[in-house]
DNA sequence: ACATCACATACGAAATTTCATATGTGATGT
DNA sequence: ACATCACATATGAAATTTCGTATGTGATGT
């Protein structure tokens, strides 16, 4: 995940190299469900470490799938408002057709908040 | 791409780790405007040596993303028919919205053939 | 039987990705 | 001013991925 040459357009392989690992596609997965998330409720539904969320939230956030948003304390997460519709349709159809692979994680989210 | 354990039902990740590599990504695409390719075409399209194109078709193979075909001398290969509905929709999305990315493997594809 | 074509696989080397640990930064409260 | 919370980033080690080169295998033709 470093060749992401930020503010070009978005190429589909830059795109997918970001969905093959484990927590950033949850993480999109889970954003696409909720909308909005802060980075201690990532910590809190996967189960990882911050700095390892951290890290990938940038990856994240350099290929611009992700806005970050800070309030207060709290920096919010949510799916980039000017993703590509393909892109964004991937997002979702993977999201909607695969509950079994997040549905652990979003019932963790749901038990506490930071 | 090496977890890829045959036979399973196809996970989201490994899915997409199928997709994250330039060469794998291009054949995908390019299978689901075609219909059927065989190697050699695909070493044509894609200007690749023939082992490293074989290499990523049998990662393919084995997470059940394509079927092979022998007929005679060559081997042909499709999308998997059995792939799961949300993935075929995936790799056709992407392709019809990024055709600048496999144009020019196209156009290579169709100037000779072995 | 032998040569050749189309393709598959094995083996290290090199590049890339991922991670834990440690440290830095901005915001809030006292 | 100081402590603390929420989060970001740097660094080097470890794991994984990718690739070139060499070699193996099945099918076809002579």
């Amino acid at each position: 995940m470093s060749t992401c040459s930020d503010s070009a357009q978005l190429q589909p392989l830059t795109f997918f190299k970001c969905l093959s690992e484990d927590t950033r596609l949850k993480t999109l997965l889970m954003l696409s469900q909720k909308g909005e998330l802060c980075v201690c409720d990532l910590t809190d539904a996967l189960q990882l470490s911050q700095p390892k969320i951290s890290r990938h939230l940038a990856d994240l956030r350099k290929c611009g799938l992700v806005l970050d948003t800070r309030k207060g304390k709290w920096v919010y997460y949510q799916l980039h408002p000017d993703l590509p519709t393909w892109a964004l349709e991937v997002i979702k159809n993977t999201a909607i057709h695969n509950n079994e692979y997040i549905s652990e994680a979003l019932a963790n989210l749901s038990r506490e908040n930071c």
